[in-house]
DNA sequence: ACCTGAACACCGTTCAAGT
DNA sequence: ACCTGAACACCGTTCAAGT
């Protein structure tokens, strides 16, 4: 019955009520006011387990690709999709990803995981198809999750709709992926 | 001599400075205020011009993808290349084409280059195709970008540089773009 | 037709001070 | 170790009013 007057946090903790607050409201709301206030602490606070905005926002993004199974031996496409799976299960997960892509963490275990895939797939080059096909994922899944915001937020495809093509995007995605590993780097 | 009293601005002159501003100064500093400063304008002003901060970036990024050459018959890589190359001439380029996709707008000239350099190529399913090469081309820009900005900021690569594959990115996006013209859709 | 002035409802971040 | 309170320097946008 006593209030939780040691309700406090630890930096775990913020990064999860982070990730699902992501999930609920999307990137452009997911500010650290608001964060903090999910949190019933002042914004203030916040600082006192993370450095900045951008430091949350890459161990969010950590957790989001984090949980991708290391593919035992399902082959590359597998892989591919794991990795685009766990972009979409999260709101803006591919724009948030992609944004702390440039701290040069994030995509590192989503590397390693298409990397892995292609040398037990015998595949020569690693190093180079999996940049190929990594940049591939992301391209396609933010575009994906992009149009999701166009058509939920109303004024979408106004002139046709020339954006959502003719084949689903599970079929564009397989064809690329598809595509990319059977070319070797050569 | 007399003070530019009659300097009043129209929506294409507002678009330009716009994209200048955001090469100088990129996309985190393109704030409605400063563009507003350097027009020697009250920030409401911009409002008459354009809508919203959404739709003056859709408009920007129609001009850096508009001046993409038809491609006359270079072949499908010469036209990816080209898009490639618009968007990496100004600053944040991908990030601002990617960001305004949602509307619907900004990447539709480009997606008409890569269909008709597919479709005069003779390659089968060109709606399909041209989906999966702007995808990529747009996922490696993207990437390309986002590491220019680690570097210039200091804090990159901490852990090794697996972000930075054994080839160049040149070499890169030319293996992606070969691979993916090169298997028709089936 | 194009702009000003003033306001509204927000941001991320810092830092002394509390417990 | 973790948080509060208050402040700083910003945001995008609206709207009456001016010329």
């Amino acid at each position: 019955m006593t209030p939780p007057r040691t309700a406090r946090h630890d930096r775990g903790h913020v990064v999860d009520v982070a990730l699902e607050l992501l999930d609920r409201v999307g990137l452009p709301d997911l500010t650290m006011r608001r964060l903090a206030a999910e949190l019933d602490v002042q914004p203030s606070a916040l600082y006192w387990h993370v450095a900045s905005k951008q430091e949350l926002l890459a161990a969010v993004a950590d957790r989001i690709l984090d949980r991708t199974p290391p593919s035992p031996d399902d082959g590359v496409p597998a892989a591919a999709r794991s990795i685009r799976d766990a972009l979409l299960a999260y709101r803006d997960g591919a724009e948030v990803v992609m944004s702390s892509y440039a701290l040069g963490l994030g995509a590192r275990h989503a590397y390693d995981v298409l990397a892995g895939a292609l040398r037990r797939a015998g595949i020569p080059d690693v190093d180079a198809s999996a940049a190929v096909l990594l940049q591939f994922v992301l391209g396609h899944t933010l575009v994906v999750q992009q149009r999701m915001h166009a058509e939920s937020h109303g004024a979408a495809g106004v002139d046709g709709g020339w954006i959502e093509s003719a084949r689903s995007d599970a079929a564009i995605f397989d064809h690329g992926v598809r595509a990319l590993v059977a070319l070797p780097a050569r």
